[in-house]
DNA sequence: AATAAAAATGCAATCGATTGCGCACTTACT
DNA sequence: AGTAAGTGCGCAATCGATTGCATTTTTATT
């Protein structure tokens, strides 16, 4: 066959050029009779589909974004692939962005601000058609994510945002869930509550220590500057913080943890010191880690919607794209208070199987 | 400033036209300096340099790629992103390729054949430099994939393989992990040894059972079929298999489960019926999810390294890229057995803090 | 000053798909 | 028959960066 013969000298892909020249039509037509564009007969498009499945022909979606000035492409941004939080968001941004007939680009900072803008850049200089991100714990300057606003490209903040930046921006409701934290806490009997804050840089962390202020407040207890200790949240920081805590010269009776990891390991290491939870001390996380439903005992927690989130996100970059519009939203999304053993000093326990 | 000026009727970015015509000189001059070509004198780089800066000039890489026939991306395709051994895959692909300039796009199967397909072609359409994937469950052809091989673009599977592509692979050494489950079990003292397994039409897991049957064999222990139940290994399955292998007239002391997820829901069956592990029935898992590790028992388990499965990954697909031979190889990493309270009948638990 | 040699830069095609405009041909209608 | 409307398709420019080859400019040499 003759297309076989010329496929053979040039060992690149087909192009339309090549279905254009075994045709004897032009590029034009195939690539509009591929689009399925009236204005070619039903005959020709026929023949052309048919030369175009037999010579294994794909489109070129570079060429054709080079074209177009679009990418089909959406980038995310998160500190860290590996972690169950972020990997469900991405999970839902793919799942969006997929039957949009998007594809996502994924980057992760490591929460090191040097690696954030590098990536930023880099998506940029690929020309994502939208951004979403989650800053990196150390970024502090945001120059690199205002280009993106200056150049008028979709950019969705997720969790981690960025105030000075006004663009669509989706978050959970951090400040109900401290506060519902502590409010559970003191329903159960509680009286001295602690609570492991993370940077308050973050505006997330911020949120969760000020609904845990003014639970706290609403219920007529003082706010204690040496039950609250700040930290990075990763397991060390929780047994440091516990321990701090229990030198007091009057310790807390239960503790907030800013997320599931302290929770587990200040847990774990009240357990050694012989501690029981939760009768003598009653534990809170935050995220809901798979993880936290089932240890012994299970963590109380507050449930953060990840994979909605990604959709969401998604859902703004897409509507961003159709509709560069000029009005941002930010969409708040509610947390759950999920109640286990670790908290609940009259137990009722969530049935596992 | 004049390209200010121009930057206003013109709204789009910035390209080397541009700052050739800013520069009188000619968009190839411009090319060659932005890419240190000595060819261009010292004198006219600086001056491009710093006019790049002003302006704002950001390569584009879609012209580039398309002009180089080289996309710079590298694809991955994993059943599902949110699942943690994929997302550190996933992680140490993204680390590794990023830091040799590649952009990483990822897209999830759902394990579902269907999906896996769509992706593939959509990662062709795309031009991905090289291809990184670890098989739907659901998958039985594999067209889509041998794709690759036929216009010779690299590719490499991870952890689940497709044993008839010839190209790079690695994967785990799942025989091996499942023979040590197996034999210390056998070491602890456990007599009826049954097996939850995993579809057997995944290398993988047929690999676990082979391990577990040779075990049993080097110890003169009978084989017994109605011991091996073959699923999804998704919790449910892990309940109805353990229900099913009780109601034995002769049940098991002890359960190789395929993965942790069924190891764990077993163990709160089990636990809810009154067994005691690891004193009336030994449970060991495999994967070990970071949930295995905190669980009371804590569950005896096999540790897959996936993140260097992914940097490993990320390599091979660089070498291909960089030498298109002709010669692949299959890495198998070694698995650990870590041993914790659920298959210890004499307690030496590991500490956690 | 003339010529060779070296250095610096420009021209124009290329990558593959898209699209405004226009040409050729068919059918319809007065 | 002659004009109008409609149908089917092609030409050539475009998207932005790259590069082989050619041309111009500079420097060195006799």
């Amino acid at each position: 066959m003759c297309f076989n013969q010329l496929a053979m000298h040039k060992k690149s892909e087909p192009t339309i050029h090549d279905i254009a020249r075994e045709l004897k039509i032009s590029a034009s037509t195939v690539s509009r009779a591929l689009q399925n564009n009236p204005r070619i007969s039903q005959k020709t498009r026929d023949k052309i589909r048919e030369l175009a499945e037999t010579m294994g022909y794909r489109p070129n979606t570079l060429a054709s974004n080079l074209r177009n000035k679009k990418s089909n492409t959406i980038g995310i941004v998160v500190p860290l692939i590996n972690r169950h939080f972020f990997s469900s968001v991405i999970s839902g941004v793919e799942e969006v962005a997929f039957k949009a007939g998007y594809t996502v680009v994924i980057s992760q900072s490591n929460d090191l601000a040097n690696k954030e803008i590098a990536i930023v850049q880099s998506m940029f200089a690929n020309r994502v058609d939208g951004l979403i991100v989650s800053i990196a714990m150390q970024s502090t300057t945001f120059e690199h994510l205002k280009i993106f606003k200056k150049r008028n490209i979709p950019l969705v903040f997720f969790d981690r945002v960025v105030p000075e930046i006004e663009t669509d921006k989706i978050v959970v409701d951090d400040y109900m869930g401290g506060f519902r934290v502590t409010q559970h806490l003191i329903d159960q009997g509680y009286q001295r509550i602690g609570h492991m804050a993370g940077p308050q840089n973050l505006m997330t962390y911020a949120d969760r220590k000020n609904g845990y202020a003014d639970a706290l407040k609403k219920n007529g207890i003082p706010y204690d500057e040496s039950l609250v200790i700040s930290s990075t949240l990763i397991s060390e920081s929780g047994v440091a913080a516990v321990q701090q805590m229990m030198e007091l010269p009057n310790p807390p009776d239960a503790i907030f943890c800013g997320n599931d990891t302290t929770a587990l390991s200040a847990m774990i290491y009240l357990r050694n010191k012989g501690i029981r939870i939760p009768e003598d001390m009653g534990i809170v996380g935050f995220s809901n880690e798979p993880f936290s439903k089932v240890v012994s005992p299970s963590i109380s927690t507050i449930a953060q919607p990840a994979f909605l989130m990604g959709q969401k996100a998604a859902e703004l970059i897409l509507h961003q794209i159709a509709h560069k519009g000029k009005s941002y939203q930010t969409v708040v999304l509610p947390t759950e208070l999920i109640i286990r053993e670790s908290s609940q000093r009259k137990k009722i326990t969530e049935k596992l199987f």
